[in-house]
DNA sequence: TATTTTTCCGTCGATATCGGACCGTGATGC
DNA sequence: GCATCACGGTCCGATATCGACGGAAAAATA
């Protein structure tokens, strides 16, 4: 009954580096707690953090001295006892940039560590036209926009992050685009290198979708992850957020890139990957847009645009194209509901911007089609932050840059 | 330019309760180094834990006191300088009890904290038959095993944990199977509290797929995650397991389940969820089985166990058929590997051990399906445990059960 | 054989964080 | 005026971790 043993070795995990508990490590978390606006005052960090009264003390007087916090004078009695000393990140705290790069164009932003939008704007820009035109145009907006974003009376805050997202493939930890189709020309370019030496400061490279992921699932409460979001437009792409609340990478960086999953429908649909039925020759705004043009609607659309336009104005030949597109995307979340099992599903991308056609329709199939049990709990909604979603990830990943251990340390004012 | 803000407030991570740096946590990390292998001795330790000789040190002592780890007196030279003074597990540490239920059978093991197989065996039970009963035998030959379990000289190790994996989806917080269609009865049965009470000690339930899945991740170097593990039997299920090495669940337990998702061909074929061109009743075992017994084959099989003659004896009919299924089976494969992009997909079950048929029709739509960049390094295999990886993912989490911070201050010896 | 080198391990004091106890402060209600 | 409630500052003891020093055991070298 037992000749040899049947199990090898296991690998058993082991709490991270365990190392004390650094300070650093509660000053960071006293911080992100006050910049995520969780906590303003020490009693609710006290709360919020675990901490006792003396160490959150001690840290709150730390990070004032650093100039991170500031006090934030108002005392609004809440009926009984004495009112709460108010803290608030400091105007000094530094500003960080972001900007989401698009096919077509950016949403360009300056934030400061409490999240407070100083100055955004959207910046017209071609992938096409290679890294080193649009980079510049990114610098450059970015350094025009910071000089409008000071606020009187605030100094010359430094800048401590730049986050980038780029509609393709990227490998974060390099820093670099990899082989993304639509952005001739990208291919390892050192985006994060570039940005680090023009801003003097840690840079942030990541993917346009799983900005939005990000975005979405921290603007969400805590309780709507796993967070699945997918995103329609000129192509389709996924992003996930994890239970914890982070980002799958998965092993190469490519986790959600799923425009090239073969789907039922159209299987002699020939794709610009190579292969034949993909998601994105079938369903995208694109595949709409050209199969409105042809055989037998011919319709004179060319852009996407044009496509929102026909929904917008009830055109049943494009909802009917539409629908179809929205119940081949359905099947496809209704299997990846399946495997991940998310607690929510956010629907983005120019076309659900246009109508709640697509919502529909992909709802209609995710519910039939996908078992109670992964279904019950689920939310499956449009974007609740729209185009500014991809903004509000980028937001997360700089803010926490510069709030973690490491970045940490550069945290001084510059003068007190 | 800047209306109103674009974005709302958005949480920040904060890493973990902070707290300090518990020295449960401390002893933790050493045992489980100890116990995974990874350290045989106090240098080991310090290398592999990232902790002062000293903290080692006095971790090693207290652990040593309480008789979870014991000297292990041999010291081999290594060529230069003074040996290390060994370190192992103590046989005093006490017994983990694993039960793995498949749907006809179980597979049974005593083994203690340092991965030592005390016991196995595998018995014949039915799900079919309802908890109490299946439950009952489990509990029985558990006890039973036990009993042969026992070294000369160890005294009566205590059991410190209870772990049973299931096939079906489970809420691992409960401790209770949620709907498993094929296990009548079995829905809410307290299985955890069950087992808790009768062995006196904490019991862990989880499902048989998940179960492989951690095994074989745990089994495998650490840089072969996230794996992605399908089990192709009478049914078709999967398992996740992330970067970090743990099991990914999903929002409700559910993660995984994807017997029910609609494949390309036999759309038509009925499936006992009640939906149609579910993957299971496509290209599971059962189906092929099915299949191969109907028009135009009329091969005569009935169990799985014939398909898997025929398959051995090279049957042309059969082959092909498999070959079938394995191309469904792959393009599913193709989408998660997509999605998630897991360094590993590793196939499990019945039809793969049976010959490589399954395997070879899987990669080669893989392969062709799934864009270089997801595929590049994916490594696409047979389960490399077979039949016991299910008793391996057991094993890992009764062990870390019992050796992490809330479990371990049970951990004392009986007797000194 | 004596010495050096190498590696492992124990002891001690220094540091710094953490958490409890105590007290002061600012508001409300009786 | 007094009690109550809640926030916050300060002191101090507990203790986890670390670094430095020195001792121990084996092999290499002179």
């Amino acid at each position: 009954m037992q000749p040899t043993s049947p199990l090898p070795p296991l690998r058993l995990s082991v709490p991270g580096p365990s190392g004390r508990a650094d300070a650093a490590v509660t000053l960071s978390t006293v911080a992100r707690l006050v910049a995520s606006g969780a906590a303003v005052s020490k009693a609710d960090l006290v709360a919020a953090a675990g901490l006792a009264r003396t160490t959150v003390s001690t840290a709150v007087d730390e990070l004032l001295a650093r100039g991170v916090l500031r006090p934030d004078g108002a005392r609004p009695t809440t009926g009984r006892g004495r009112p709460a000393d108010r803290l608030a990140m400091s105007a000094r705290g530094g500003h960080v940039l972001l900007a989401d790069v698009g096919a077509r164009g950016a949403h360009l932003a300056v934030v400061d560590l409490s999240q407070r939008v100083l100055a955004h704007e959207h910046i017209d820009i071609d992938v096409q036209d290679g890294p080193d035109a649009v980079l510049a145009a990114v610098e450059d907006a970015l350094t025009a926009l910071r000089g409008r974003a000071r606020h009187p009376g605030d100094g010359d805050p430094a800048v401590r992050a730049v986050v980038i997202g780029l509609p393709g493939p990227v490998d974060g930890n390099l820093g670099i685009p990899v082989r993304p189709p639509i952005m001739p020309g990208w291919h390892a370019y050192p985006v994060s290198a570039r940005l680090q030496r023009t801003f003097d400061c840690p840079a942030v490279l990541e993917n346009d979708v799983n900005l939005r992921a990000l975005g979405e699932a921290r603007a969400l409460p805590a309780d709507q992850v796993p967070l699945l979001f997918v995103k329609v437009g000129t192509g389709i792409g996924g992003g996930l957020v994890s239970r914890e609340g982070v980002l799958h990478h998965g092993a190469d960086g490519a986790a959600g890139d799923i425009g090239h999953v073969r789907v039922r429908g159209g299987p002699d649909t020939a794709c610009v990957c190579g292969n034949v039925g993909c998601i994105e020759a079938v369903a995208s705004a694109g595949a709409i847009a050209r199969r409105l043009a042809a055989e037998p609607h011919q319709l004179g659309v060319a852009t996407i645009a044009d496509v929102r336009a026909l929904i917008a104005r009830g055109d049943p030949d494009a909802l009917g194209v539409v629908r179809e597109a929205a119940g081949v995307i359905g099947e496809l979340v209704a299997t990846l509901v399946h495997f991940y099992n998310p607690a929510r599903v956010t629907l983005g991308g120019s076309l659900t911007a246009a109508s709640d056609e697509l919502l529909a329709g992909v709802r209609s199939v995710v519910y039939q089609r996908a078992l109670p049990l992964a279904t019950r709990n689920l939310v499956l909604t449009n974007s609740v932050l729209g185009e500014y979603a991809g903004l509000a990830g980028a937001a997360v990943l700089g803010i926490e840059r510069v709030l973690s251990p490491p970045g940490m340390d550069a945290l001084t004012a510059p003068r007190p």
